[in-house]
DNA sequence: TTTTCATCTATGTAGACAGCATGTC
DNA sequence: CTACATAGATGAAAA
């Protein structure tokens, strides 16, 4: 079997038992869809790039111009197998691409036989209709039990249900759920259910030094300090094994690691190189914020924490230090639970409740069961322990249920009309759904009709989604037999505002003989490329023509203050900030000057955000920002990432209509450009040179280099300035970039 | 006087996908 | 607004 040989010569001679036996239920038949749920760390890649290999490759190893999509569900995810699967099967001739939010690979994706994707991204490439799309001939969708996620499950699910329609083998890798029967089913696929792990996982409970497992026998724990944590974590250290505790918030994941100090535990040589660590920490801003600061202190103890609140650097010598097994202990929020591969020696739930909208709520049992299942290192460790830490008796009971028990059914998620709105206009404006009938078929063909037998329901709640873009001018409908293929232009009034319809085409999705048609309209196709809420499409457009009616009394800054009160005001930018109860009144105040009216607790949390993204592009620094709105290096990272995709997309609409000679779009396309970097516009032109951001181009400023030219004419000013070496970079770039001979010769 | 311990109260609460066109500190 | 853990403040007791 030529699959087999290949992984041979990546020197895997034997496969692992759930692995033969996914091979033994075919496999390699390139017809069948399998669900395979079995626990991470026993295999299940490698399972997908068999599936893989098997399309790509015929018996002689020639390329059979088939291609495969490798699903994740994170761009870390993806980035990682990419490195790996390139590595590993180039020398096949097999290319492998990279299709992300952040990245695309230079070619055309059409010449990639494994494309290595999202499954927003996935949604968004069928969006664009790429014609590659039906040399797919199987799909493999890791954690596929993520159709069952509140936020991202609905599209997962409907891309899912449109590879049925492609005829796509379907292989589904997937964490423990309590209904795979159910989910494999609706796949049309075998089901594979299997324990095995490569390492043996013990299940325990840990209460006031008393380490009770579920099937092996109790364990004291020496007492060496007074916190029973720590003393369960030097336990596992003087046996050389790591820790993973895990914890229901970022300042308890914090707080955890500063108890701990395991200095006494580390050789000499682990002691320097943690400092140099601890040093590398800091150094990664300018300016080391309180949460560096905390990390660079513990990391010197041999403790670190990862949460979302460090920026990608930050993590990435966490978990690097982690994996060469410097760092003992990590305290963690859910960051870690799922995705990496970060196994220990000891996995310890601290917390079984986490707030969420609702208050104090149980962690789900799938996701503690994730948690514990990272303990095991493969060649490493004896045995993994899988520890419930409580504080009180009481909750010995339902800690032994939630190791003991099932875990929960996962349902489809795509009832949710924020989910619906923008898939039905995606399948309405790709051609895919052209009538009632289209509609109400796909609807049948999910997972959601699948699970709950009755489509009524479903029926009519899309019938309201329709409405809705209709009434948006995102859609048309019609109940004529005729039909029309050309995307619709919009109608303006006399003072070029969109006229919205008033009336509602009435029509009855569960009636068959009712006979309706849908056009995307311009508008519609372009929000569905965008891949934004067809709802934050209609706050902006409503939002847009409030300022173009005050803009004349308007000056710039507060033009570009209300563009970012706007996009926060939109449902891609949740979860906006908290506002806390002595920034309440100030906030008001400030409302009241713009002439904001509204002061609902959400609007006031909009325009906090928007305060600190005005902040972020007067070029406050970064430290002072962090500090003044109480967030953390990777969530002001995280939240100027969705800035910048929200200010395109508002830039795209007020394109749309006719807003594109406004002083609205002059500041919205300067915008794009100043809120990447977070500077003033004076440095724009600047920014546009490759290595110059936010900083450089401030220095060069102010040193009276204000343009490409001058940089280029004055080349001493620049090394005196940035030294030699970037120096070089920046004067390379420029020459490259705008085809001018670089003058300069530096030797 | 300083340190330690117990009690009360105010405070705050996980994560991270998407456009487009190529490279920040 | 949920309901809990935590940090920090306060005050009392011990050293």
């Amino acid at each position: 079997m030529h699959v087999l040989d290949i992984l041979k010569e990546n020197k895997i001679t034997e496969l692992r038992p759930p692995q033969k036996k996914v091979i033994d239920e075919g496999l390699f038949d390139k017809t069948k869809n399998f669900l395979i749920c079995i626990p991470t760390a026993s295999g299940k890649t490698l399972i997908g790039e068999m599936a893989l290999l098997n399309h790509i490759l015929d018996e002689n190893k020639n390329l059979t111009g088939k291609k495969g999509l490798f699903i994740v569900p994170l761009k870390a995810l993806a980035n990682e197998k990419f490195d790996e699967f390139k590595e590993k099967y180039e020398k096949y001739g097999i290319k492998v691409g990279l299709s992300i939010g952040d990245f695309d690979t230079k070619e055309n994706l059409s010449k990639f036989h494994i494309i290595i994707t999202t499954s927003e991204k996935l949604d968004s490439l069928m969006r664009h209709e790429v014609e590659w799309i039906n040399d797919v001939s199987l799909a493999v969708i890791d954690e596929i039990h993520l159709i069952g996620d509140n936020d991202r499950g609905g599209t997962l699910e409907v891309i899912l249900t449109k590879l049925k329609n492609l005829n796509a083998q379907i292989v589904g890798l997937s964490a423990t759920i309590g209904n795979p029967e159910e989910l494999s089913n609706w796949l049309n696929a075998k089901l594979i259910v299997d324990e095995w792990r490569p390492v043996e996982l013990k299940k325990g409970i840990y209460f006031e030094n008393e380490l009770e497992f579920v099937k092996s026998p109790a364990k004291k724990i020496k007492q060496v300090s007074k916190n029973n944590i720590t003393d369960l974590i030097v336990d596992s250290v003087e046996e050389k094994g790591s820790c993973l505790i895990f914890c229901n918030s970022k300042r308890n994941a914090v707080g955890e690691a500063k108890k701990h100090n395991l200095t006494k535990y580390l050789t000499r040589t682990e002691q320097h190189e943690l400092n140099k660590l601890s040093e590398e920490i800091l150094s990664i801003l300018d300016t080391p914020t309180e949460t560096c600061k905390a990390l660079s202190e513990c990391i010197k103890k041999g403790i670190a924490f990862h949460h979302a609140g460090l920026t990608y650097q930050h993590r990435k010598i966490v978990e690097d230090g982690f994996r060469n097994r410097l760092i003992k202990v990590i305290c963690c929020t859910p960051t870690l639970s799922a995705g990496l591969n970060l196994p220990c020696r000891r996995a310890i739930v601290r917390d079984i409740k986490r707030y969420s909208q609702n208050g104090l709520v149980d962690i789900p049992r799938m996701e503690i069961q994730q948690c514990i299942g990272r303990a095991g290192r493969p060649g490493l460790d004896p045995y993994g322990e899988g520890i419930i830490y409580i504080k009180n008796e009481k909750e010995i009971e339902k800690a032994y249920e939630i190791l003991t028990g099932s875990v929960e059914n996962i349902y489809s998620k795509l009832a949710n009309q924020k989910v619906l709105r923008i898939h039905i206009l995606g399948l309405i404006s790709t051609g895919e759904i052209k009538d009632g009938q289209n509609l109400v078929n796909f609807m049948k063909n999910t997972f959601y009709a699948y699970q709950f037998g009755n489509i009524g329901a479903v029926l009519l709640n899309v019938s309201e989604v329709v409405k809705f873009l209709e009434k948006n001018k995102f859609l048309e409908t019609s109940v004529l037999k005729k039909t029309e293929n050309t995307v619709r232009e919009l109608s303006f009034d006399s003072s070029n505002n969109l006229v919205l319809d008033s009336k509602e085409t009435s029509f009855d999705l569960a009636n068959p003989d009712s006979k309706v048609e849908f056009r995307s309209t311009k508008l519609g196709k372009r929000i569905s490329e965008l891949y934004i809420d067809p709802m934050s499409s209609e706050i902006i457009i409503e939002e847009l023509y409030e300022l173009k009616k005050k803009c004349a009394q308007l000056d710039r800054s507060k033009i570009d203050q209300s563009l970012f009160y706007l996009i926060s005001k939109t449902n891609e930018m949740r979860p906006l900030l908290r506002v806390r109860a002595n920034e309440e009144l100030d906030l008001i105040l400030k409302m009241d000057k713009m002439g904001l009216k509204d002061y609902s607790a959400e609007n006031i949390e909009a325009f906090k955000n928007s305060k600190m993204f005005c902040d972020w592009v007067s070029e406050i620094p970064e430290e002072i920002i962090l500090e003044k709105y109480g967030v953390e290096p990777g969530i002001l990272r995280y939240k100027v990432e969705q800035a910048k995709w929200m200010i395109y997309s508002t830039k795209e609409i007020a394109k749309l209509i006719n807003l594109d000679s406004s002083a609205i779009y002059r500041a919205l396309m300067e915008m794009e450009l100043r809120i990447e970097y977070g500077a003033k516009e004076e440095l724009i032109e600047l920014l546009k040179v490759k290595n110059i951001g936010r900083s450089r181009s401030r220095k060069l400023y102010n040193a009276g280099i204000r343009s490409k030219i001058e940089i280029n004419n004055n080349p001493e000013k620049i090394f005196e300035l940035f030294g030699e070496k970037i120096g070089k970079k920046i004067l390379g770039e420029l020459g490259m970039k705008y085809g001018q001979q670089t003058l300069l010769n530096f030797n």
